[in-house]
DNA sequence: CGGTTTTTTGAAAGGGCTCAAGATCCGTGG
DNA sequence: CCACGGATCTTGAGCCCTTTCAAAAAACCG
């Protein structure tokens, strides 16, 4: 709620739709696995607390991270069409997620336009995400890629309303990372000690420090506008 | 409309609201430039025919192609979130599209709740697609990448209820299809060459031909299920 | 404190890129 | 209907970033 509030002003009514999507709470343990693919999608989830990540494996035994999930995120809507999920949730650290059904989208879609519209636009921003990380990892090289998830990895931490400064705990292992950016966790290594080197992060037991965010900025042509929505065309209830 | 038929059954009201959408016509011709990027993302599109595509450039001058977008598809729903655009868009050939206003949209929040619901699974299932591509870009090698993106395209065609065989046009330049898979466009001619010689395709005056579907998804783990979407879920009117 | 998971580092191989240049294709104007 | 110029497709050679394979050091966990 907090990050939905972010974005708009909600109404009373509005808070209390959103307030059945936190009812249940799952705990669960870093390396767990949520779900698997292929199993029905029967719910979706709201993150409480901790990283978890969305990966699937390659014939060539490659594996690919398609979404990391941050506190405040929903899980799983951009599944919601399918009847069957298309990959694996884990765990990447210790965690709480919030379960709910699919149907509860409909209560949302009937009962309030306002709420429906915020929500589409929060699957619409996550494209616009996916499509910058796209463009990183299709035209980038190592570094840029890296500092590319960095600064987004901050800049989504920022608005879930977590007080974030040039630190944070990094929970994903290099390899992870990796595999998210398409690259090998070795070269990750290698990458990651080179920007060290220039002076443009410090990574340590985890905890992974901006030392200049603008030198990375310019790495990887890095634009934050992303994070504010146009509301302008909302419905008014 | 014909797009959106495939996946449910459409009431008519909702018929009504859609037409709206194709009021106005803008016709372009190859390579013309629809919109800037940074531009006020004032209108939506669809596209009534030819192929048009989302492109970027990168400070290195490398060009990424976000999305091809084919007969029936809606450009921009994605963006819509932005106030300003993030990609420029052009014609990939001669072609027509239908101007609306992103106002329309609330018009049908507020109106229908189950064209809303499909709106937001168009969305969803374009971000699924996306994933997809997203895990061939990252993942695959040039030829894995190719028969990914060519299986994909057929798919795609197959459901905006045109008639595809085995053999299609393809708009697009080799060089542009390497923007879109992160690869050069030579490198992409070589691949091109050695896909023909193993017998998988076939190319010639701009027409592509899948000789060997079977063999291509086998270079690409490609699968066809995202394209018949979950409506159990929907509200009923 | 022992086992597992991560991080590091080295050397060699490979896929895709760059640079270059010719061949083709195609729309346009005469 | 033909000629011209730009776009697109081809092909070759050498280079570079990233991967592989291997193995040791560190860090983490119960």
């Amino acid at each position: 709620m907090a990050k939905l509030g972010h974005y708009t002003d909600l109404g009373n009514a509005d808070r209390l739709l959103l307030q059945d999507f936190e009812k249940e709470e799952l705990t669960f343990k870093k390396r767990d696995l949520v779900r698997r693919e292929g199993e029905p999608t029967r719910s979706l989830f709201v993150v409480k607390r901790g990283w978890f990540f969305g990966h699937s494996m390659l014939p060539s035994g490659k594996r690919q991270v398609h979404r990391v999930f941050l506190p405040g995120d929903f899980i799983g809507t951009h599944e919601i069409v399918c009847a069957e999920a298309t990959y694996d949730i884990s765990a990447a650290s210790d965690g709480v997620l919030c379960p709910f059904d699919k149907s509860g989208l409909k209560v949302v879609f009937t009962r309030s336009p306002r709420l429906t519209a915020l929500l589409y636009s929060i699957e619409a921003l996550d494209q616009v995400t996916q499509d910058d990380r796209l463009r990183a990892v299709s035209r980038m090289d190592a570094a840029g890629r890296l500092a590319h998830f960095f600064l987004q990895m901050f800049s989504r931490l920022r608005i879930s309303g977590e007080q974030v400064g040039r630190s944070i705990r990094l929970e994903m292992s290099q390899e992870l990372i990796g595999d998210t950016l398409g690259l090998t966790g070795i070269h990750v290594n290698r990458t990651l000690k080179q920007l060290s080197d220039e002076g443009l992060i410090e990574l340590s037991a985890g905890v992974l420090t901006l030392t200049d965010e603008a030198g990375l900025k310019a790495l990887c042509d890095f634009d934050d506008m992303h994070y504010r929505i146009d509301t302008s065309w909302f419905p008014d209830t």
